[in-house]
DNA sequence: GATGAATGAGCATTCATTCAT
DNA sequence: GATGAATGAATGCTCATTCAT
């Protein structure tokens, strides 16, 4: 709290004049960049193009957050699985855009573009999973964060996650 | 600390008799489990099998530990992002694992069983942190874990990494 | 800390609101007691009296704060040969109260009064050490500390380090 | 202790087996260098030598305590004061030499050698005193404590305190 | 005598939260 | 709204002492 009220040029107190709680601030944040994310995946949605563009869009979204505001993914990356239990329950749009995911690849099996045998939301979960540890890589300074690493990130996510390793 | 020592049942003090300090019991956890890990994969990886095969059994071995042990499981969810960045550092079994896994993509490739034009690193993480988001979703009860969904989830992974989503 | 705060009848945490850790308020402590002790000890030098009366004067208000404020005296005594040697380096007070006293010394040999033959550090050293010791004394309850006492300790300091025990 | 049981080579529990406490171990340590210090002094007391001289002597047995054996004078400097209150009162070794010191003033005067305006308890605590506060000087690493050096610090301690820092 | 594991009170430090101004 | 002092529980760590073998 001190950091966020020194980062933000105010006052100690203040902080608690705008947020109840340390866990207030952190949903807030939480709130606004999955609402931002949501948002984002959901216009992809509403595309016409084919499920695994979709899926392109949705990791190149993803992604470009790290090159975007790396401060800002590396509190998600920290704090979101600490405090995963009760945010994940209290943020709704972390479930909606998982939920968004997950009616990406539904939608890829419905117009026969995807899979059937594999459960949608188990898909979703792998998916945000793969995207998610690529971040870490990132936070963590393990993995190359180049502009064209990113974009080798990307191409490699989605053509693993599309048509598999196998040839 | 003072939770270990609780359920343990020993007095508080008798903890740091036998580690030096929350790091050390830390990092002793992690070496233990990677190492455990680490042996597993490396049994796996001179197998005989297909890469694909090799694939299934890696993650048969991470998401098994769920059962096994979720409290394990639990801790190092939990801490691992939080103080990743020093133990991947002195947990050397942890980059073995990582390059174990890097291993058995490299050698799919050179058997041409593989796609080779993903970055072998990268399908390393993909492959790692799509297993880590299914322990996550157990861990923080999002995902079922009942016997059957364990084996569920293991069949999807090796579908989507392996095969890909799109038909 | 915890006798710090409850003395001064604030909460435990305050007293980090104030100071950094014990050791500043250690520091603290002796900056400020040194740093009376060597504004006194330089009016003192300034002064045109004899080399003597000079001597007298800083045995004067160096045994003087035991009775203003024992307790200040019993901290400095307990705590300045355990930390001593950081304290001694990062408190600039200390050095040059001590620098001021063999000045003191230094310009007595000058001037003809004091004996050339002794070092003037070593002598500036002897002469705290007196002092020290019989504060010392005080501290410990072997020494008798009435007014009369503290004035006869003055008297007997001056008598053995300017005219020596030899008649 | 762990310390002491180290440097001793026995088990920590040994310690304990010979000593009650720490505490004890401390008085034990004082005792015997006391005693010590005490004979040698006692030895001294029974010369012929001038009352000027058995100051010198005093000085001399003290001071070249520092080179026979510094991590003893660490630990007598480092604890006196700390511990000192209690120590003093249990050790009885510390009086009488204090006492020993104190007679050899009250002879000197006795024998007109020494001037008898200053009380005889005091002159033994200002003699103290600057030995001591050498000695710290040295473990503090704040005086040079050469060969050489140390003689230098035995001349000045007798020189001021015999005859005077004034000519 | 000898060993070293076991105990637990004590202590410095942190930090989310409250509150008077 | 704004400020920053005040609060106190929580936590990692130390170390003198005890005890079973």
């Amino acid at each position: 709290m001190s950091d966020i009220a020194g980062e933000a040029g105010v006052a100690y107190g203040l902080v608690y004049h705008y947020f109840e709680s340390k866990e207030a601030v952190l949903e807030a944040i939480f709130r606004d960049t999955w609402g931002m994310m949501l948002e984002a995946i959901r216009t992809v949605e509403q595309t016409e193009s084919s499920p695994r563009e979709q899926l392109r869009k949705t990791a190149a979204i993803v992604l470009r957050t790290w090159r975007n505001d790396p401060d800002l993914v590396r509190v998600l990356v920290r704090e979101i699985t600490r405090r995963g239990e009760q945010l994940q329950r209290e943020v709704g749009e972390i479930s909606l855009a998982f939920e968004a995911l997950q009616r990406i690849v539904t939608r890829g099996q419905e117009a026969g573009a995807f899979r059937t045998d594999v459960n949608p939301r188990l898909a979703a979960w792998i998916v945000y999973g793969a995207l998610e540890e690529i971040l870490t890589g990132w936070v963590l300074g393990q993995l190359p964060d180049g502009e064209e690493d990113v974009a080798d990130a990307e191409r490699a996510v989605v053509a693993v996650l599309s048509d598999g390793l196998t040839i």
